[in-house]
DNA sequence: ACATAATTTTAGATTAAACTAAAAATTATA
DNA sequence: TATAATTTTTAGTTTAATCTAAAATTATGT
């Protein structure tokens, strides 16, 4: 039942869980080859067996799609993965992009209460630092939306995740107002005469942004 | 120079670490064998590997022994477990006897940064919840020396690693003043009169224990 | 529609880490 | 000190995961 998997099995489930969100259910050799930085050939091989343990299928020639208990399993990787992310960035100050390596190590740990405990000592993150979603213990996951602060409506929560224009004037301001990407964002207030938007950043007093700032600063809403 | 050993290969180290510790320098292939769950013919396949990355040395039918490269990162690894043991008690409410198999994997995680944050995290702790010394950064360890409470000094600081003593009445009676394996001790009066200790339990308010159940509470003290 | 390009699969080899069985060396014992 | 018992080493296999090279299949462009 719990079949035991290798390091490198789960990273072949996970780097398909991926892609299959990214391209569609069906993810060819090739994509596969790419992300786990091996040859075709290996992959066909790895195919094959996690096949035979039912968690993918595949037909030849035609790419690997995972069947639900493969799904499970990556889904499990990944909310260890996003688990350990809030962990690093919230308790042990790592920034939000130096955190990706370690948690690569820290997803293959295998102790289901080790991760319920750190779930609980983290307070139950609903999203990771990069404002990612985590699926809960049962492998649930609510999908994030993405979103410019101009549109969301009052009381949004949400992570940033990039800033849809690169003029070097926009990104010192927003530093200077102390948001950079993985902030978090909460809209207090809305201003219907100038589209103008109160944010609360990273728990701290609200500040107004004008229209063309909250317009250009895209985050993953947080659902409540 | 870093020479990204295996999981396998740490685990050996770690092993020959550990048996020089109990049996003495050189350790017989049979010990590591029955040490790491294996034969001892695998044990001399991987006796000759780690050799030849001068880890240790060892002649014909006559054990290995660490050399200072191997001690070195045995002693890191022992680093890590400790400190992930810590972590586990302290942070995620682990109980002593539940974290070892956790730390098992835990130890095997590569970030120097990783293990550095998590230290000031914990709070640059100095033993694990056994009472095991935990190595430098340098692989430098003090090495803990156990004692009977009657024994020790005023002000002493330790762990209560063990009971000498099996009589239920006892282990009920230090179970009653929240005394367990693991428990942290200070001695905060000494009665000359009748031989009785005053002690603070896990930070709590100072009670005192008779003579025989002093001698009978052992603890590895923590130097300060 | 067919030649060429790209992708996928097969076949055969390699490496790390284990195993079993048996030979060799050492240590213990009578 | 010869022989038995134990320990250690060697030799030969096995399995997971990889690789290269070549064959098979599918996709593309004119």
């Amino acid at each position: 039942m719990d079949s035991e998997l290798s390091f490198t099995e789960e990273n072949y489930l996970k780097a398909v869980y991926h892609l299959s969100r990214e391209i569609g259910e069906s993810v060819s050799t090739n994509a596969i080859a790419e992300s786990v930085s091996t040859s075709p050939a290996s992959v066909n091989d790895m195919i094959k067996r996690l096949s035979s343990k039912n968690l993918l299928s595949h037909q030849k020639y035609k790419g690997a799609k995972l069947l639900p208990k493969g799904e499970k399993i990556a889904l499990g990787i990944v909310r260890k993965h996003r688990l350990w992310e809030v962990f690093l960035v919230e308790k042990l100050n790592f920034k939000w992009d130096e955190v990706h390596e370690i948690a690569e190590q820290l997803e293959h740990i295998n102790s289901p209460l080790l991760i319920s405990r750190l779930d609980e000592f983290l307070g139950n993150p609903t999203v990771d630092p990069h404002g990612d979603p985590i699926p809960d213990e049962n492998g649930r996951i609510k999908e994030t939306v993405k979103a410019s602060v101009a549109e969301v409506q009052l009381g949004a929560k949400g992570v940033v995740v990039a800033v849809s224009n690169d003029d070097s004037a926009l990104l010192k301001y927003l530093d200077k107002i102390g948001i950079q990407l993985g902030a978090k964002i909460m809209v207090t207030d809305k201003v219907e005469f100038d589209g103008s938007v109160a944010i609360r950043i990273n728990e701290s007093s609200p500040q107004f942004i004008s229209k063309p700032i909250a317009e250009n600063l895209l985050i993953k809403l947080i659902e409540t």
